[in-house]
Order: C-alpha cells, then structure tokens, then sequence
RNA sequence: CGGGGCGUCGAAUACCGGCAGUACGCAUGGUUUGGGACCAUGUAGACUGGGUUCAAUUCCCAGCGCCCCGACCA
C-alpha cells in the first residue's frame, strides 16, 4: 500500500485524551469520533480490527458454526424474555411510523443476541441427535451507555464476537464451558495478552444465580477491580470477592465474558427436544462473548511508548514500514518502489511511505502507527536497506534479500 | 442518572460589549531532505434559538452537542 494513496492522516498535535488508546488511535488516524462513544474504524485501524477478528473466527470455528445476525429485531422477542427494561438498550422505530398509524414500529437495535438465537436454534435443532451445537457471529453491537469513555474501551457502539452453545444436560455444557476458556485464553494468547489475562469469577448478572467468568486483562486504565490469590492465583471481580485470604488488587478491562446460561432463555422460548424415550426435555445453554473493538483498545493501553502504538506481529496493520527518504533523488526513488515490489512479491504487508516530507515526518509516522518494522531507503543505504524494529534502537543495513528473511522469520 | 466544565477557521487555542488573533493544516511558488524543515503569498471560523443593549462571538435564558468526576456497566 502505497502511502499517498491510503486514506490515512496522522496528527502530530492532537489534544490528549481521557485514556492512552484514544490518544494514540486518533492521531494515528485509526479511528475517528463521530459522536460520544461512536467511532469510524478508519482503514488502517479496520486493518487491525480485521487482524484481530481473524483470529478470533479462527479459534472459534473449533467450538461452532459462524452465522450473522441482524441488528435490528422486535421487541416482541424481549418481552418475552423481561428484558426490556434493561437501561442500555436502545429502541428504535421508523421515522414516519406515527403518522402512518402503524404500530409495529418498535425495534430493539440488539445489545445481545439470545433473543434471535434461542428462536432461531428452536425451529431446526429439536432431536437429542442434534445436540451439542453452537454458533457464532462477530457483529455490531449497541448499548446506551450512560457514560461513554476511554476511547474502544467503552463505546455505545461496539465490534463483539458472540457465541451460543445448546445441550442436552447441564455436564454437557459444564464440559463445553470449559473447552471455551481453553480457546478463549488461545484467543488471547496469540495477540500477546496472555500473561496479563487472567479468567476471574464475577457476578452471573442478569444470566445465572451462579457465577459467570470474565477474561480480565490487567490494565492501568482498566475500568474493573479485580483481586488475585498470591497462594492459589484465583482471580475475583471486585463484586464478588471473597473476604478471606492474601490477595493483590488490579485494575483490569474485561476483554471476555462466558455466562453459563442454563435454561433462562430455553425456559423463556420454551425451547425443549425430544429426548430418546420421545419426551421432551428442557434445552441447556451457554453465551460466550469477546470484545474485539474493545481489544484494539486494550492492546494499545498494554503496549506503547511515548512514540506511539507498538502491534503485536499478529495483528499489525501493516509488517513493514517502507520509507523512502531523498524522494527527489530518481534514482532513491526508484530503488525504494523495486524494494516495495521485492517485499509485496514476498507477501510482506507494506506500507510504502512514498511521501515527499522530511524525513523526520515518516520516522514519527512509523513509530506512531507501531508497525512492526521499518525499512529505510536513502542515499546513505547505498544498494542495501536499513531494517530497524519498532521495539528496537538500533538498526541493520542488509541486502534486500536479507531483510525479507528477517522479517518473515 | 446526580455534580461540574466547555462549544471560536479542517483540528488546537487566545483575546474582547465596538474591524476576531496565533501557530498547525490546506493551496501556490521557491529553497530544502536521516527524527515531524524554511521563506513568501493565499485560504478558511464565533453550535442553534430567544432575550438585554445603540451595538452580542462576548452578558442572560433555553435547546443541542462534547468533555470531566461519581453512580451504573446484564
């Protein structure tokens, strides 16, 4: 991708935010606030996004099937479910609907998606043959936050990942549950959250009398307290914490939440199947949820210098950030679009900073956008490039062939 | 949802009851090119509605929006 022609536009003296990623994302051009808690996701920042919702599907497509739900659905369905009272969601209705004297204009713009799945599960899956399944989406989310904050870590507007799980007894989603921690922590893990993430019992809310599990990533600006057990390393939502023991405190932001449903919404939608004596049993189910906005926040609280962003490898918008210096010089010019063409050729991601500013302006460009590694073309490199990593000072001249190695190992 | 603050060129800010300023950006020309270069010329601005006043961007009221603190966050 060839710099002057991304729609990308870096700030060098945006006004510093309530939190660090909003800071970092708005001047990098990642994204942009259209209103309290409601973002564009930029190109570059849909990169990441993207980047880490592929990653997502694939720990997810081992536990079910992928599907899309809509965003809009009546409210019928959440009056049978008693959740209409629920503060953060919002209502929509058409425009004209009033004066139209109809009365079917009442939507709900969906928070959560029980409510399209367990009808949707209830019209095809009715044999015990068919259990265990799941699905899942990655969607857009709404809920009417009464306070917006800290940039993607709390917006009314939001990128989840949700999956659904349907059994036949309670063990039998006991044991899913757990194969869900195993693949969420993977999820984690691979974005290079895996140290800090630590699954911690909190309340089972509006879902269970029981406890449900957050993914806790600990984290300055984090918006939860959570408390570790130096001896068992059990970690504890504030709202849950046991009164005994030595404990460590912690910010952290919730970046999961798996809730073992039970039979809440099969019991709602009666949702039963038939069993192998022919009598119909009540459904057991689980909802999994992953905040892959929010995560794009997170990474970026977690890994940063006064620079700018510094990308996990995994989801780095871009692998190398191409810079040509003495842009004037054809023949600099040149030899830095052969590198471009010799990495792209490779199937490295560049970006190709082909800009004619001083070279200070790219430097902070590649530091800020956090991408992993920059390759320097000037008059000083002679027939080789410069490779320099973002987590690093120094730097290697190296034959072009060299520095493919490198960055692909 | 309680409390507070703020709305000024595209973004950031300043001053002021009487011609709205600065540096950034953007445009044009020239000089530059290893850590956000420089010169010249140009470009563009007072949230909306009402009130007070000879005169309102400025003071008052309302609305809308944004931000901060707290509560909330299935």
């Amino acid at each position: 991708m060839k710099y002057s022609s991304f729609f990308l536009r870096t700030t060098r003296d945006a006004k510093e935010f309530d939190s660090i990623n909003a800071t970092l994302l708005i001047k990098g051009g990642f994204i942009d606030q259209v209103m309290s808690g409601v973002y564009t996701i930029l190109p570059i920042g849909l990169r990441v996004l993207n980047n880490i919702e592929r990653i997502v599907r694939e720990e997810m497509d081992h536990l079910g099937s992928e599907l899309l739900m809509p965003s809009l659905s009546p409210v019928e369905l959440w009056e049978t479910t008693g959740r209409t009272g629920v503060d953060v969601l919002f209502e929509a209705r058409g425009a004209n609907d009033a004066s139209r004297k109809r009365n079917d204009g009442r939507y709900i713009l969906n928070s959560t998606h029980e409510e399209v799945v367990t009808p949707l599960a209830k019209k095809n899956r009715l044999s015990y043959k068919d259990f265990p399944f799941a699905v899942y989406q990655i969607q857009t989310k709404f809920r009417n936050e009464e306070r917006a904050k800290s940039g993607l870590m709390r917006g009314r507007e939001f990128r989840m990942k949700d999956l659904y799980s349907f059994h036949t007894s309670e063990e039998d989603l006991l044991a899913f549950y757990e194969k869900a921690k195993v693949a969420y922590m993977n999820v984690f893990t691979r974005m290079g959250l895996g140290q800090d993430t630590k699954i911690t019992k909190a309340s089972g809310g509006d879902f269970t009398t029981g406890f449900s599990h957050e993914f806790q990533t600990i984290c300055e600006s984090g918006e939860d307290i959570i408390y570790i057990n130096k001896e068992t390393g059990e970690a504890f939502n504030k709202e849950v914490a046991p009164a005994e023991g030595d404990f460590t405190q912690h910010n952290a932001s919730e970046v999961g939440n798996i809730f073992p449903l039970n039979t809440k919404f099969s019991k709602a939608f009666d949702y039963t199947y038939t069993d192998e004596q022919g009598k119909q049993q009540i459904v057991y189910m689980g909802c999994y949820g992953i905040g892959t906005s929010r995560l794009m926040g997170v990474i970026v609280e977690k890994f940063h210098d006064e620079k700018g962003i510094i990308w996990p490898k995994s989801i780095a918008p871009f692998t190398v950030y191409l810079a040509s210096l003495n842009t004037d010089d054809e023949e600099i010019r040149k030899q830095a679009d052969d590198v471009y063409q010799e990495l792209t050729k490779a199937g490295i991601e560049t970006l190709y900073d082909d800009r004619n500013v001083a070279p200070g302006a790219k430097f902070s460009d590649a530091d800020l956008l956090g991408i992993p590694y920059r390759v320097v073309v000037s008059k000083k490199t002679g027939n080789q490039v410069e490779l320099k990593e973002r987590t690093q000072d120094s730097s290697l001249l190296l034959d072009i062939s060299s520095c493919i190695d490198r960055v692909k190992s």
